[in-house]
DNA sequence: CCCTTTTCACCTAGGTGGTAAGAT
DNA sequence: ATCTTACCACCTAGGTGAAAAGGG
């Protein structure tokens, strides 16, 4: 699917205002989507499967971008899987957020050109639901919806790449932010004007600690190579 | 050992001329240095072992900085093995030289002080014989498994940290480079004094296709854990 | 003869879900 | 009951030198 944009871009710079998200892997995510997806949260920290992976246009090819992505609550409720029935159920109020954080494509900063050329691949990128995680620890300011202010120590490029944290049994919406690196002195006051946001509803999920949903478990094992062990017959190659 | 440090620091910028770079390893280095080090070159490129370390003092921490290595030819000589004196006698001069080519640290550029936190290790950095190195046919990583190929472009562009190619036979002295990025819009015209070098002796070697002093063979096998399963008893840990 | 290339068994390193035990 | 953790076999991915084969 094509890029889900952040909210209006009116009064955004022009290296970013133009900026277009691809997500990869549509096809995949969407058979996921429909079955609802689950994601694996563990204490040493657990990929993304199918990994969240982007083709990027419209940047300026000479201009230096940071990439990230953080994880937004979809709703303030906790759940629980109904084995009978199959199915998710609310189950009370969300526990208390996790200190929010956001990951750092690790190849940023780079140039626009170099971001467009290839397919951007956030593999590295680890769910967890540990609180205590020695990384540096960088806080997720509300920025993007509605209000329009950046995280602070963005610009400064922190070179480090956290895990994030996540509540199990509660459901999330990734986002991916396109970061334009200004070299104005002043640049912390234009800050607003220079990211975008992009979001794709296909890309939600349900955190856990450990599959509840058995068609999902199946899939997952039919996609992800690292699962192959657990593959029986090979329907197709 | 301490910083080989370049050509005199005269002219330098404040950012670069207080620079100094430790040599981890060192007496591993030094034990190798001892028998006359070897290293591999493949057409498909090989790491070097002992791997190329260094602890980094004396930068700007709010400073950007570019990290690099390159490989000088130590004379214009080739060589070969003498078995039977378990010696290096010259024999002839130098092949043409390769195609000078620089690694730059995968992690550049960054700030002085995420340099500084940690070893910079260049454990990537890949030797190769191979003219011509076209890194460009890269396998397909996950989810590759048979024909269910990636797009293409999903690595990282190997342009940016290309192998370095050297002659067989002949001997190299490495380089490492600390390179200040300036800000400035003439930096061109200061690059000359933007950068400062460090050479370490112990780590100079003979480029080889295969190992020559068996000597060399068995240090590698006891001290790289890649070789451990050509390891015979374990007189030390 | 000297040197290079290819293939291979054997490692390191780390990503999977299954399973059983543990925690609440 | 429900959810979490620790450990495991089984994978992917790729770094070793040995040995045999290839090339001048």
């Amino acid at each position: 699917g094509w890029a889900g944009e952040g909210p209006g871009a009116g009064g955004k710079n022009r290296r970013v205002c133009h900026a277009a998200a691809r997500l990869e892997m549509g096809s995949l995510w969407e058979e996921f989507n429909r079955l609802g997806t689950e994601m694996i949260v563990t204490k040493a920290g657990r990929r993304m499967f199918p990994t969240f992976q982007v083709k990027l246009s419209g940047l300026d090819p000479l201009a230096d971008y940071v990439l990230l992505m953080d994880f937004i609550p979809l709703d303030d409720k906790r759940y629980r899987y109904a084995f009978h029935s199959s199915s998710w159920l609310a189950a009370g109020r969300a526990e208390p957020a996790a200190p929010g954080r956001v990951h750092f494509h690790p190849d940023s900063p780079a140039k626009g050109a170099q971001w467009m050329r290839q397919i951007v691949s956030f593999d590295k990128l680890k769910l967890t639901n540990n609180l205590l995680d020695d990384n540096g620890h960088v806080r997720t300011p509300l920025w993007g919806d509605g209000e329009d202010t950046m995280p602070e120590g963005v610009l400064p490029s922190p070179l480090s790449h956290p895990q994030i944290i996540l509540n199990s049994m509660h459901r999330y919406q990734p986002r991916f932010h396109v970061v334009f690196v200004d070299p104005r002195r002043d640049s912390e006051r234009f800050a607003h004007q220079n990211f975008k946001s992009f979001s794709f509803p296909e890309t939600q999920f349900m955190a856990v600690t450990a599959y509840q949903n058995h068609r999902i478990t199946q899939l997952k094992i039919a996609s992800n190579p690292f699962a192959k062990g657990f593959r029986d017959g090979d329907p197709e190659p």
